[in-house]
DNA sequence: GTTTTTTTGTAACATATGTTACAATTTCGT
DNA sequence: ACGAAATTGTAACATATGTTACAAAAAAAC
């Protein structure tokens, strides 16, 4: 098990007998779960860090007229809602389900306290961890705060270009481009275009390069 | 100092007596600043925890074309981008200017670690204050994530209605909502008339009273 | 190499929101 | 109580994006 559970951001690099000698003075649980059980429940207050050691979960969002909406799969080992452990709202967002057989280990929210402050390893893992997704979370609002179409394509073409690259590569089709942008397809089509049509830019399928900088960044300021 | 130190939330709770003898065997240093004397520039490298003690500081986020946009003010005694001094991106996002004569405490990224060891109550208020930033965020980036107008006035009075609630108190006039949800006011305006007309809602001046809950929920789902 | 599937371009039209301008109403200062 | 300032309602029109549908092109499967 702590072969898994070492794996897991949350513990990465500590070794092996330090986190047995760790995990022996400490209270916790292990949860089996079949496909398609409920780990925890939307609501649900946040009492352990979870770490998913064995398997996979989906987390499900509950809307109003209470139907669900995939936000995103979770697969061993990673923690799940780390950032709903502390915080002024320890309630679970989202339904967590397993998709397969699998295994959680549970550390009370204490426990998990005294474990970071008698290993400086994973403090720092832990910090990094949710402060890494505070900023995550910054980008996004940022990108989602340019108005226009056209905003959003020069503000993702300027930060995967940095400042000489002249032709990046997406990894996106235009359909999945789209999606990312929170726009219709034939909407980036034409938008891709028309800024194609002003020598902005020029695309290939996956590959967008540059031709204006200048008016590029016009877009942005 | 000690006293305005205490009321950060970062260290809010910790007596005085114990606070003393933490900074005793810490290294840390304070910087005075001038009225509109820089702090921290955009790009720079957060390597110690910044916590304003006195004065106030604003923060610019400098735009392609140089130009600057201010994004807020911070008021002592608060610390200064607390997710930014662990994570993959150590850089800070603004600049950060003094309003007015300000000290700052710096805390090196080190002795800041022995200090969230040492102590739990500033552990704990760490961790809640960036898992807060966190659920904040992602509440933020929910809420932009409604594309028409209709279902962002539908979420936000379903957020601060709660369960049965009738009638709640923006505390905005319609120039400020507008702003909340990033539209012109007059569209705003005429939103909120045509959903009075459907019988869904009523406003009045900073009141929004729920008039037909069931076709409501209907917009979020 | 042909067929099938995926991706992209494009057009016509629908809809939502922005912009501007002004009138009506309410609140505030005195 | 009065006038000034802020807030709200509203209309006409501009613009951006969505929707649907289909054709063209490229990639993948066979």
């Amino acid at each position: 098990m702590f072969e898994k559970v070492q794996l897991c951001p949350v513990m990465r690099g500590v070794p092996l007998n330090e986190l047995e000698i760790l995990f022996k003075s400490m209270h916790f649980n292990i949860h089996q779960y079949d496909t398609n059980q409920m780990v925890i429940e939307s609501g649900a207050d946040c009492n352990s860090l979870m770490i998913l050691i064995e398997g996979e979960v989906r987390g499900e969002m509950p809307d109003q007229a209470g139907k669900t909406v995939k936000i995103e799969d979770i697969a061993a080992p990673r923690p799940i809602a780390p950032a709903f452990l502390f915080g002024q709202n320890n309630k679970c967002p989202v339904n967590v389900i397993a998709n397969i057989p699998t295994r959680v280990l549970f550390i009370p929210r204490n426990e998990f306290l005294k474990l970071l402050q008698q290993n400086t390893t994973i403090l720092t893992n832990y910090l990094n961890i949710i402060s890494s997704r505070s900023q995550f979370l910054s980008g996004k609002i940022k990108f989602l705060s340019f108005k226009t179409l056209r905003e959003k394509i020069a503000q993702y073409i300027y930060e995967l270009s940095g400042e000489n690259l002249k032709t990046i590569f997406t990894g996106k089709s235009q359909e999945e481009l789209a999606e990312f942008f929170g726009v219709a397809r034939p909407s980036l089509s034409r938008t891709l275009k028309e800024m194609e049509n002003e020598g902005i830019l020029k695309t290939e399928r996956k590959y967008i390069t540059i031709l204006d900088r200048e008016k590029l960044s016009r877009l942005i300021s």
